[in-house]
DNA sequence: CGAGGCATTGAGTCTCCTCAACATGTGTGG
DNA sequence: CCACACATGTTGAGGAGACTCAATGCCTCG
């Protein structure tokens, strides 16, 4: 039970450094958490509470906007671990694609064991720093390619984190594609039809299960160039 | 001298909660360093020597993609503290765009200064959430707003961080404007020439100082909505 | 004086958005 | 069980905005 808490913290960037000892004073601090594909984790806006190591699943992170309009920041699977800014409430919802296995933590208690263990502040600067990269490139996406080049963007980094070798399954609608790639969601439906038509990608008929049949084409068109 | 020093560091959000004695014992780690419009206090991948305190001048931050593009991360004024990234070298070029006077400290003795008073790291990751909060916003404008619309946000950020009432002094090129919107340059000469025509703003003949006539206006333009 | 950087402007083209119609699947209430 | 609303997705027509390309003018600097 707490070995597997163990595992899921050592398979996590933040605190891959740290010895089983270390990870075991503070195993007990984690409590496991279930969610519901299109369940909120948490909502922006509302005050921090948890922390949450993704041990199994995929979410979305949005941030809304004044009229109804909405940013969806991105998209991830598993490893990652969400909701332990410093702005005094959640600066973006965070919500379950699929079924989330999670491990929650008490902020305080994140925060302590941030102190204890200085070692794990290097990594969370670390991986701020590497978010905050990753959204000045997402910004040159969006300004810079095409729809159908912002969708080869996604398609990569789908399959990369699911692992799944020339395969995407897209457990987010188009419309929330679209809210990521700063498309509407007839433009998200036109760009995958002319990659299916240029043969670069095969859809089934639920056109969530992406072939990425020519994964080379798609790196040419994912290139900022 | 170190008053003037101390005095800088008590206007910077990193440095505010800290007493001036504890001030006192870094202050004699900062260095005065003076750089001309077009100089870079660094440049992208090279290795981190200082972070800077910026006293007083304008600069831009920007990152170069493969093919010879650019994506301008951002412009900004006095009180910022840049460069002190953990990623090995530094993610962007930091660039004058105007006579930049600056503190500058190594990182190794500004990551002493931080370790002794933890309450700096707070304040880092506060402002490092800001900033990429800052970068979903600017995915945001660049993806749904038109390119005059885009305009008034960059206007509207000018004009606050040089608090100058109802002006904004352009001291980048219409070519720097052009790759932090997502424009090119003939675009943003248009939507210039847009807000021009429609009393918004004006401009004198070197179409570098521009007055905002319609303020009202441009924060409706401004808005994501 | 000439070269080069910067800025503007016009013509033509392409991409994406808007609006509308339509298909499909799901859940709810009569 | 069916009728219906609703969310999701696709497709077409027309138009607005941004890009490409080219020409031109201004200014600075050597």
């Amino acid at each position: 039970m707490s070995a597997d808490v163990i595992s899921s913290l050592h398979n996590c960037y933040a605190f891959r450094d740290q010895s089983s000892e270390q990870l075991d004073h503070f195993s007990g601090r984690f409590h496991s958490a279930t969610f519901n594909p299109h369940d909120y984790l948490y909502r922006e806006g509302d005050p921090p509470k948890f922390a949450y190591l993704i041990q199994d699943g995929e979410w979305m992170t949005e941030i809304d906007h004044a009229d109804g309009g909405r940013q969806v920041a991105g998209f991830g699977g598993v490893g990652e671990l969400l909701g332990f800014g410093v702005m005094g409430t959640y600066v973006y919802s965070l919500k379950a694609l699929t079924i989330v296995r999670s491990l929650k933590i008490a902020q305080n208690d994140f925060w302590k064991f941030v102190k204890d263990y200085p070692s794990i502040q290097y990594s969370l600067r670390k991986r701020a720093n590497q978010i905050t990269l990753g959204m000045y490139r997402q910004a040159a996406i969006n300004a810079k390619l095409k729809g159908h080049e912002r969708l080869c963007v996604l398609l990569q980094h789908i399959a990369t984190y699911q692992n799944s070798d020339g395969m995407a399954q897209l457990n987010m609608t188009r419309h929330d594609i679209g809210d990521h790639l700063g498309l509407n969601v007839d433009s998200v439906s036109r760009a995958f039809k002319k990659l299916q038509k240029e043969k670069i990608i095969d859809m089934d008929n639920s056109g969530r299960q992406i072939a990425l049949l020519d994964q080379i084409r798609i790196q040419e068109l994912a290139s900022i160039i």
